[in-house]
DNA sequence: CGCACAAGCGCACACGTGTGCATTGGAATC
DNA sequence: GATTCCAATGCACACGTGTGCGCTTGTGCG
């Protein structure tokens, strides 16, 4: 429709191409984008052998290879992954699901994620389910581009959805979530060493009034870590050697900690040593803390978090926190992806990756 | 390969089946997915209106389509983009050209311009270039994905580069680049208006001693508001009211911005009001000026930042900064994308968008 | 010189969808 | 009741690539 002379004439002169003694003729440029045949013909060769040369089939002389690959090279030739995939079933696409890049620690994740597929040969599709009623829809959807795999790194699919995938031979994993879906790898940091890390810490630090922060309804990691941290403590609990309240804010995010500093802190008997369940809310707990109730850190209240992203080692925050590695998740998560694509039958695991302390200034 | 029963034995059922009567056959569930030919067979119709059906043609009936839908979704078919694209030679696929998500105003760039493609019923195929020697490999790689357009947010793409995209409609916005690029619109915030307001604020505060920090060898956008910032205070330069000196940082980022601050300040005659380019060398440098050198900001120390990145705004940092808008410029880009894609002719362009002061405690 | 064998190459089909055009069925008009 | 017309639907081709199978060409040996 936008393109009156593109395809009809092509073919046209394709069918009626007798010249072929005389010069060579001029290369039509018109709207066309050069095909393998294009590549076959100007080579000389089938356009089965194009196709063998770039793919590398070694019944090819390696004359006709060099040939090839150099009018290839010299049309400018692109090969069309859509058709390839049209006839292999397959794309070299990863489907990752995300909610957003506002949440720090998942965007320096989905940054060495992001690298470790390309280097792998692959191409990620991102997909965005900030509204958790699209979840299923969306991931769904991913299936029309015959994807090769999807990393889950946000919301919680709907357990029966595993079946679409594994039917279709397409690898799932599951990265910091809870491990529901049928079929897929399920890879998490230590929440349960984190949390205890977290207790161990803050005990030590003499504290008494503990409190662990996270958002309002919890999610599955935060949750694993909030439940760890009361286990590691609960002998003081029982012996009343220290307190504990469970403290929500709206968001898990800086505001979110912000928000909620200035509403349990500063008050008789608030928490003087709080659990963060990630690093973005207990940055800005620190925040509330110091700049509006003049708190001193850690003095007066000394904060954990967890992940360890880049801003907790910033000089305005030296958090304290549990640290865990973005790039042994990625590249554990490209290598589990890599193994099942390649047709390696695996089992489903559930892996889980070591977490350490990192001890700086809040505590 | 890794699935024997799957295609053949279809095939097979396909041309043997006879059975038409009597019972509905049993859905063959094998490793097979399901086809518009499948839903057509089951709906008692032809392909072709099971096509037509799904993409909304006026042609059918109201009753036909009810049908064809239904079984449709009792079956779980999901279209094959891939092979709607074979034929329609384009996908819903927008390249995205970054590097890494270490650089916090790309990532909320990115974050509005993922949903905003999203939300236009694309999506986004994300590709990454570190590595700027292979940028324009990268970037005709798209073409194999047959995208429908591609948005540049990182790196110099070659100029001649934008002919192999021309020649194939796919429309290319360039967001914060040098605008080198032949046929692609080109979206700035305003640089110079940013250096100008920046310049203003810092003469107005009574500082003497101006520095501009960047990223050593500078950047597109870093030396326009370098050097709109220098202009507008020739003046006083020129009169001997204030004097210059550009400083430049190892990396654009805040260790970029922490080290030039250990190297920069604290000695004699040092700048006491700095522009930096980006607010993310900003904060660095507010960092080692405040924490490791005990000077005060802004009382020795003035700093205006560039982006109004989310941590500007923090309680740690206040930082006094020129804001241009990510969710503005990912409206715009995915506007100007929409329109060519829908085939619109409009003539290549260069916009400007405003930028703002935003006035906080760094001043 | 004739034959056997192997390597290199081309033919033709398949992948799943969109769409121009022919065909069918029914309704409306004379 | 016959004819015309329109709406609904089916047929068949095209998109660009991978690949099994058969054909051609060249080489070595008897």
């Amino acid at each position: 429709m936008s393109c009156q002379c593109g395809h009809d004439g092509w073919t046209g002169e394709k069918t009626v191409s007798k010249p072929k003694n005389g010069t060579v003729a001029a290369p039509v440029l018109r709207h066309h984008t050069v095909t393998s045949a294009d590549v076959a013909r100007e080579a000389g060769v089938a356009r089965s052998t194009v196709s063998r040369c770039l793919s590398g089939d070694s019944r090819i002389s390696e004359a006709t290879r060099d040939r090839v690959v150099a009018t290839a090279e010299r049309l400018g030739y692109q090969i069309n992954k859509i058709a390839r995939s049209m006839n292999t079933r397959k794309s070299d696409l990863i489907g990752l699901v995300t909610s957003g890049l506002s949440d720090p620690f998942r965007v320096e994740f989905l940054d060495h994620l992001i690298a470790a597929i390309q280097q792998a040969g692959f191409r990620p599709l991102v997909i965005d389910v900030s509204d958790p009623a699209l979840m299923e829809t969306s991931m769904l959807n991913l299936l029309q581009y015959q994807i090769a795999g999807i990393v889950v790194t946000s919301g919680s699919p709907p357990p029966a959805i595993g079946q679409h995938f594994l039917r279709r031979d397409v690898p799932v994993v599951l990265v910091n979530r809870a491990g529901l879906l049928e079929g897929a790898d399920v890879i998490n940091c230590d929440n349960i060493a984190g949390g205890q890390l977290a207790a161990e810490i803050l005990l030590a630090s003499g504290k008494r009034r503990l409190g662990f922060l996270n958002m309002r309804g919890g999610t599955y990691s935060g949750n694993a870590r909030g439940e760890a941290f009361v286990a590691a403590i609960a002998p003081e609990l029982a012996s009343g050697a220290v307190s504990f309240t469970p403290l929500s804010c709206n968001s898990a995010d800086y505001d979110g900690g912000f928000q909620a500093g200035l509403k349990f802190l500063g008050k008789e008997n608030a928490p003087d040593a709080i659990f963060c369940g990630k690093d973005h809310i207990a940055l800005g707990l620190m925040d509330a803390a110091r700049f509006e109730l003049g708190l001193k850190v850690p003095d007066d209240l000394a904060i954990v978090g967890f992940d360890d992203i880049v801003a907790a080692g910033q000089r305005a925050y030296r958090l304290t926190t549990i640290a865990q590695s973005p790039a042994r998740l990625a590249a554990l998560t490209i290598g589990r992806l890599k193994q099942r694509i390649a047709g390696e039958v695996i089992r489903d695991e559930r892996l889980i990756l070591p977490v350490e302390l990192v001890r700086r200034e809040t505590v």
